[in-house]
DNA sequence: CGAAAAGTTGAACTGAATCAATGCCGGTGG
DNA sequence: CCACCGGCATTGATTCAGTTCAACTTTTCG
């Protein structure tokens, strides 16, 4: 796998409704049509190397990227070369669903792993929420999700301690994967390194490290290799003071 | 003044064009009768007292408030009760100005200091955005400039020390402030207190007065009172790394 | 004028960073 | 098939930025 490297229409393999499809529908009821459109989209797909960028801060996104499979991250750079992580875009989440409008990017996006990526050019952009009131009524939805995710982060980063804050993440992800079908009561694949961690949480790879066993030994949670295993879910969710709802707008009529 | 009191129907003194039109303004060309609908709406105001809140955490905004004057917070409430202060709203800025279609807050919002606000009750607000294309645009347009400050601040949590965080914010609040005509070349009211200032950082309130003495010692600035002199404004980006290019949105077409 | 809130200061303490070394594992090339 | 390399993970020792506690002053405001 050469890194950067993208080859072109992917065949969509396994996990049955698309994850596009899957995200738009949770908080809009898609026609059929609508559905179907979405699905074709999501097959001129590229399948794209671990860290590589989708956006670079500064540019012109020039519409929007579908993360299919995989992962991947917003992250903004400091002079000094360290960057911040400040979200993760998991299968169907939508990176610059402003593409439309939005001409300059304030942020830096990245793959996190090898990840199959659909990318929906301005015009296209533009006409299928202009034409199609269910998909963007989803679109609607979903950046409203992100904000409160953004906002939960911020005040997480303010106000919670190392462990505490890697516990909410943990408990976020297992929502969010599950959500997409890509977790279980178990547990679930965690597509970023300690090192993508600790730059989320805003602490050291030494501290993040600790962290990790810390709750290991508090039996709440296990990373082993990739696989973050939930030993104790209610437990995880009281360190984390967690509450799922900041999740799932409730949109009105 | 009595806390969470409030009186109906203020009249609008001194800073000639209207902050939210002059707001809206600044990425949209408005039509004059938008800008009369506006000024209009404008009207329809009330002289809210300090602290008290606009919108409570898990309840129906119901619509939009939009800040005329004064200063507001959006905070995020922990079962503790420590708080974090995810935003600031400053005249001309918008409370839920996705009040059409969100029906949950993720928030809850509050007056620093007695502040005159509109409230915009949703079936308006839609009709707002249905109707008058350039009122639409701007608000898009402001909601993103919001969520680029949330993605900054989230950054400056996560990888700044305390100094930098302060002058970040002092930079950030200064070019805000002018926007609307509120703040100088020398400076500018702080409408928060250190208390305030230390909840929004994520550090202790005696932290941020030693900080706050440290930014005085490097003549960068020095907060006197409700005051914040910007002693030089060049050092203060340099310690800050302040760019302001994120807090002006680049749209489209 | 008096009480409450905000700001200030010093001293002791601690969560997390930093420094530094070492182990581990997957991939690549010989 | 093995040796080597680079990125990631782990561990211990030390240091430091920022917290906590506590007392005190100043300002604000009813």
């Amino acid at each position: 796998m050469t890194a950067g490297g993208a080859c072109p229409s992917h065949e969509t393999r396994r996990q049955g409704p698309n994850a596009l499809v899957r995200r738009l529908a949770r908080h809009a009821d898609l026609s059929d049509a609508e559905t179907g459109l979405l699905n074709r989209l999501s097959t001129a797909t590229r399948l794209i190397g671990p860290r590589s960028d989708l956006v670079r801060e500064g540019d012109d996104p020039g519409g929007a990227h579908v993360i299919l499979s995989g992962a991947a991250c917003r992250y903004k750079l400091r002079p000094m070369g360290t960057r911040h992580i400040v979200s993760y875009l998991l299968p169907g989440d939508i990176c610059d669903a402003d593409g439309a409008t939005v001409q300059r990017a304030d942020f830096s996006a990245a793959t996190l792993v090898p990840s199959t990526v659909a990318f929906i050019p301005r015009p296209l952009l533009r006409e299928l929420t202009a034409m199609h009131d269910g998909i963007a009524r989803g679109l609607r939805a979903a950046k409203l999700a992100e904000e409160a995710i953004l906002r939960m982060w911020l005040a997480n980063l303010g106000c919670r301690s190392a462990l505490e804050r890697t516990a909410h993440l943990f408990c976020e992800l297992l929502e969010r994967l599950r959500a997409v079908g890509l977790a279980g009561e178990a547990g679930y694949d965690l597509p970023m390194t300690q090192i993508d961690l600790s730059i989320t949480l805003g602490m050291s790879t030494v501290h993040m490290n600790r962290t990790l066993h810390e709750l290991r030994r508090q039996a709440a949670a296990d990373l082993r290799g990739r696989t973050l295993h939930i030993l104790d879910r209610a437990r995880l969710a009281s360190i984390a003071e967690f509450d799922p709802s900041y999740l799932r707008p409730v949109l009105a009529s």
